[in-house]
DNA sequence: GTCTATACGCCGATAGAC
DNA sequence: GTCTATCGGCGTATAGAC
């Protein structure tokens, strides 16, 4: 806790990481309980809490709750873009997207107690009004837009309608998941999917 | 959707409405901000100011803010209702079904600014401690199985999961419209889905 | 039955000691 | 950088006048 410890870890000194990587707690906080309780039912002693922060000193950190809910779709973005990087170590891009799938299905208990973790967060930002719901929509628009990119090598001329019906499947399954807390629509449509998209590679 | 609150209705005094039927406006003053702003960005003066209803005086109808929410939910059920009823009327299950559906197109430039205006409120109850998400679960469970009556009708053994894709969806499509303000994922969906029904008729 | 005035608690945010 | 104490505002709910 001295600055003994100081000359160790120096090296880069990441921008704003200290010891402890209390910001990194803190928005993984919120990417959690925002999901769990959603947005607007969170309050900064929730997370300060999970996060294991003194509530006032959330403040150092993140000068409004709006920069912690920001943080939190920057986070989504970030774990998209690592799905996404994880998946293209697959040859073909048939069974990166059935992956998709399979992931979105493994998570089938938590979507039937708390809904999809970015399309509840995204639906409840359109409904406030700073500007964080453009940022939602940069997110699943990238989603979509690799979705496309797939179903485009697969040959696929209708690439883009196709990624949104897939996308959309997702989001819908999820809601029905979530509202009716039944898991098993989430197998049940994860494996017509992964059907459908066989279907689609190999006409 | 607006149904019946005509005049004659005083033939035997519901219960509680009176003149005015601040009752009633309440309740449509809820269905509508809540679908607008959300539950819990909603206060009772919104609410209030909407019915045109003096804030104090709103908890003569309703002792709590959950008892509006209630009330909300069961408007939806009743809505729902009436517009299954008002299928009926169509001799041809495929063409009620394409009526569901062209239906949910048409409240496209809403589905992009709200979402739909069911999908969202469920979404939403299910992260409350409340028990209201139970109640929320019994009116997309009753959309499902009516869908599935449907799709029974046209002979089809599976009916119940054409119906759970069926309205998966159209919540997915909500969401996408929802958070990339696109209506137009509305139209194309909506025509995509219509083929489908079509094609699952006349095999 | 209708409405005003107000109590009360909670939450976001700030000031400032260490 | 870290944390405590506290302010100000808002939102639910109540008391009680009309």
């Amino acid at each position: 806790m001295t600055d003994s410890e100081a000359g160790a870890v120096r090296a880069e000194a990441p921008r704003r990481a200290r010891r402890g990587g209390k910001r990194e707690r803190l928005v993984e906080a919120s990417v959690r309980v925002f999901h769990e309780q959603g947005v607007e039912k969170t309050t900064l002693a929730d997370i300060a809490r999970v996060a294991d922060v003194p509530v006032g000193n959330v403040y150092y950190y993140f000068k409004t709750k709006d920069q912690l809910v920001e943080a939190a779709v920057q986070a989504h973005h970030d774990r998209l873009t690592a799905l996404t990087g994880r998946l293209e170590a697959l040859p073909d891009p048939a069974d990166r997207l059935k992956a998709l799938v399979g992931g979105w299905v493994e998570e089938r208990e938590t979507a039937a107690r708390f809904g999809c973790p970015f399309g509840t967060l995204a639906t409840e930002l359109d409904k406030r009004d700073d500007g964080l719901d453009l940022a939602a929509a940069e997110v699943m628009r990238a989603l979509i837009d690799w979705v496309a990119g797939q179903f485009g090598a697969l040959g696929r001329p209708d690439a883009q309608a196709l990624a949104v019906e897939l996308v959309a499947a997702y989001q819908g399954m999820s809601v029905l998941t979530h509202t009716l807390r039944d898991p098993a629509i989430m197998t049940a449509q994860g494996e017509r999917l992964t059907s459908w998209i066989d279907g689609l590679a190999h006409p």
